[in-house]
DNA sequence: CACTTGACCTGTCCGC
DNA sequence: TGCGGACAGGTCAAGT
């Protein structure tokens, strides 16, 4: 899925745009895709716009939270105008195809236009794509929230005061023997880190991905910490990346892999020692180290 | 208990 | 071209 920069950059424009709005009408085109009753968010108003982790939360009054998983190919592409077209959101590329398309799972659709900038008329639809069907929407009270929900089990915000050093060690040690990438994967350890992000931030911190997490010392545990917030942040600047599925609410795409200094570069050579970017597997997934920068 | 692998889906790309 | 296999931003459940 997008990983922390993507959803906060959706997060951040969903939230001006549908704030106040009243929902007026579901779509579920996959059932498996939203979980709960949709119908009891009839008539309901957007009270907030919020991210924990990976995941996007809309609260509207009463108890209703509706919350979003975007997974691997998740989308959330906005209308711009009435039954029209938006710019771009294909994941084929295909500006001009207009929403439904194959992958629409859920559309929402409010009672009111978005408040565009001026000069685009704005839609009242918000779709929901997602290619794979593993992303997901469900309608939960605040009372499971602060449940034995997995919200709750959540490490901390990695760009908020509560990523303290001595936090992060400290979650870091519960996993003692597992590759450092496969600990800043883990959603307890630290939220929303992602395996693009969790290559980048470990190039960042000089640490070969395949060390156990016992091995490394204070000063790296501090470099890696650093390294999270730094990838983080240069990922929320460029508006997050897309390897292939990423699009912004106006279907736009994220820049940060421009910016990239391992991330698929296998074999290209290091930004800093020229030296040629490995690519190998870790937990079954595919990680980017360069062998002379990161020990 | 700690850790790793497979499963969930659909689509694309690469090698033969 | 066509076909099979590997692979893809995430996270669980089931396996070792």
């Amino acid at each position: 899925m997008p990983e922390l920069p993507e959803v906060e950059t959706i997060r951040g424009s969903l939230a001006d745009l549908i704030l106040n709005l009243k929902i007026k009408h579901i779509t579920v085109l996959n059932p498996n895709t939203f979980q709960g009753d949709f119908t009891k968010l009839y008539g309901k108003t957007v009270q907030s716009v919020w991210r924990r982790g990976k995941v996007l939360g809309v609260s509207f009054g009463e108890d209703q939270i509706l919350l979003f998983h975007l997974k691997m190919t998740g989308q959330l592409i906005l209308e711009k105008s009435q039954g029209a077209a938006v710019r771009g959101g294909h994941p084929t590329g295909d500006m001009e195809n207009p929403m439904p398309i194959k992958s629409t799972r859920v559309i929402i659709e409010f009672e009111s236009p978005f408040r565009l900038a001026a000069g685009e008329a704005g839609g009242a639809k918000l779709y929901f794509n997602d290619q794979r069907k593993f992303g997901w929407i469900k309608l939960v009270s605040s009372e499971w929230m602060v449940g034995d929900s997995f919200l709750s089990k959540m490490g901390p915000e990695p760009l908020s005061s509560d990523f303290t050093l001595s936090l992060f060690r400290n979650n870091l040690n519960r996993h003692p023997q597992i590759a450092i990438k496969a600990a800043i994967l883990d959603q307890s350890v630290v939220a929303g880190v992602g395996n693009i992000y969790a290559s980048e931030a470990l190039y960042l911190a000089g640490i070969l991905p395949s060390r156990k997490v016992k091995t490394l010392n204070d000063l790296e545990i501090k470099k890696l910490h650093q390294g999270i917030k730094t990838s983080l942040e240069t990922g929320l600047k460029y508006g997050g990346s897309s390897r292939s599925h990423y699009v912004n609410t106006d279907g736009g795409k994220g820049h940060y892999l421009d910016y990239a200094n391992v991330y698929e570069r296998d074999n290209l050579p290091c930004k800093s020692c020229r030296t040629l970017i490995k690519k190998i597997k870790i937990s079954g997934r595919g990680s980017y180290f360069c062998p002379e920068c990161q020990v």
